[in-house]
DNA sequence: TCTTGAATTATGACTAGACAAATGCAAGCT
DNA sequence: AGCTTGCATTTGTCTAGTCATAATTCAAGA
């Protein structure tokens, strides 16, 4: 019979934090065979049902997926929540029946700068790839998207190719992310903007700033601009155990 | 010992889910007191930890809350997740540390029309509130909104008194939802809307258009138009078990 | 009256089993 | 080779308890 005592954390909640971080920091990678529950209670010293309390919210949460007889494996960073499909704007053309098409504007690998750090919402100097590009559906802009990816949390992105999969959806498929921000305003365009976008002067936008976390750890910052009157955003819920704090500022 | 054949489905999700009909249907009211494990126990012939299991999941997605030897209670309508705080204007002017005043426009409880009804969704007439009202802070137009509440589900509000707290605030904290749907784009405002915010003419705004469900039954249908540069959203969110599905569409 | 402290009660955590259901795999058959 | 079938593995669900912990209630004492 295990001690339990002098666990001040209760065990199920440790067991499930050390899995966690065997995921969030890439050790398990997506379609990694989690340890089968008896290998846990062994590793763990506990009975069955506390670990598969532990995977079965894990499961219920999307972090992992269980299958009977094959086992439980780490999910693909999944096309998640309530506004987040949005960015994987290649999807989204797709959908709507026209053809994806990349025109890439600038693409560099620097030092980030202060304004980078900014955008970031980091103070220390790393290597960052700087894009620009315009998603293009069926020969017309759609979208204008200015991306920073920070290369320390995600060397990967030095060897991507993204003139088949635009960045953001290469992000989505091979980066999993624990947090994420999105604020969404109205502007009136400017003439750069709406210059790349065909639009005429002064055209209404809606901007999308987009920034992700793994760990504490920021993967992207990444600002798109949409056409107002011929895009919108759609977003379903449920109250559900959603964490997040939600709020609104001005500027 | 129960018998546990001929159960097609799992006992524990029998169990969630009449309670959760419970709440949802408004018989077990925010603050009501669920039934303690072992009345429970009673009622479904079973062992504690099944109803503990279908209790813990309830409240981890904060539909009840749970305290020591004081019992399971029903959660007041939370103000949730991911965009859903802006609905409430009123308490983000507050904490804008700015003053609140709301200007109604127009009010009236009429037949819908059918204009109403597909704004609702439905497809049988009803008597529905129908209002517009500019959100003031600080003496200045802040946002405007379009609201049709359907009475047959949310009776209450007939008697509601919307001068202290705006429509949305008092939806917010008197009726739990079920469903919730969000459509954010950005518009080149007509004259009528930006004349009404104190806008220059084209100007471009935030359309928010809000849609809540309680079961299936639609609770109310709200448009708000923000000013642009003034006003932006944010949300901040884990990839979480968030079951609702996001898209976005072409007008 | 106010405070302290103990009894009570409900949830929280966990165990050590059980049987059911699904499914991947391999052995055997065609 | 391709197909079927049975078996072993793994998760899914559930039981009937134990001990721990928090918090409310209530009564005794200052």
């Amino acid at each position: 019979m295990p001690a339990k005592s002098a666990t001040v954390i209760s065990l199920h909640k440790r067991i499930r934090s050390e899995i966690e971080q065997h995921i969030l920091t890439g050790e398990w990678p997506p379609g990694h065979k989690v340890p089968v529950e008896h290998e846990l209670m062994a590793t763990y010293d506990c009975s069955r049902m506390t670990v598969n309390k532990v995977l079965t919210e894990l499961a219920s949460e999307g972090l992992v997926q269980r299958r009977r007889r094959a086992g439980t494996f780490v999910s693909k960073p999944r096309p998640p929540a309530t506004l987040l499909q949005i960015p994987d704007v290649k999807a989204e053309i797709l959908a709507l029946g026209a053809s994806y098409a990349l025109r890439m504007l600038s693409n560099q690998i620097r030092q980030s700068d202060p304004s980078d750090m900014r955008r970031l919402g980091v103070m220390t100097a790393r290597e960052v790839l700087a894009m620009r590009y315009v998603h293009i559906a069926d020969s017309a802009p759609f979208a204008l998207e200015d991306r920073l990816i920070d290369l320390s949390t995600v060397p990967e992105a030095r060897a991507a190719d993204f003139t088949s999969d635009p960045p953001g959806t290469w992000l989505l498929a091979h980066v999993p992310w624990s947090d994420a921000e999105h604020r969404i305003r109205a502007i009136n365009g400017d003439p750069e903007i709406t210059g790349l976008l065909d639009l005429p002067a002064n055209a209404a936008c809606l901007v999308l700033d987009r920034q992700t976390w793994r760990g504490g750890a920021p993967i992207t910052a990444a600002r798109t601009w949409f056409p107002a009157e011929s895009f919108h955003l759609v977003a379903r819920f449920q109250p559900g155990s959603n964490a997040g704090k939600a709020h609104n500022n001005q500027a």
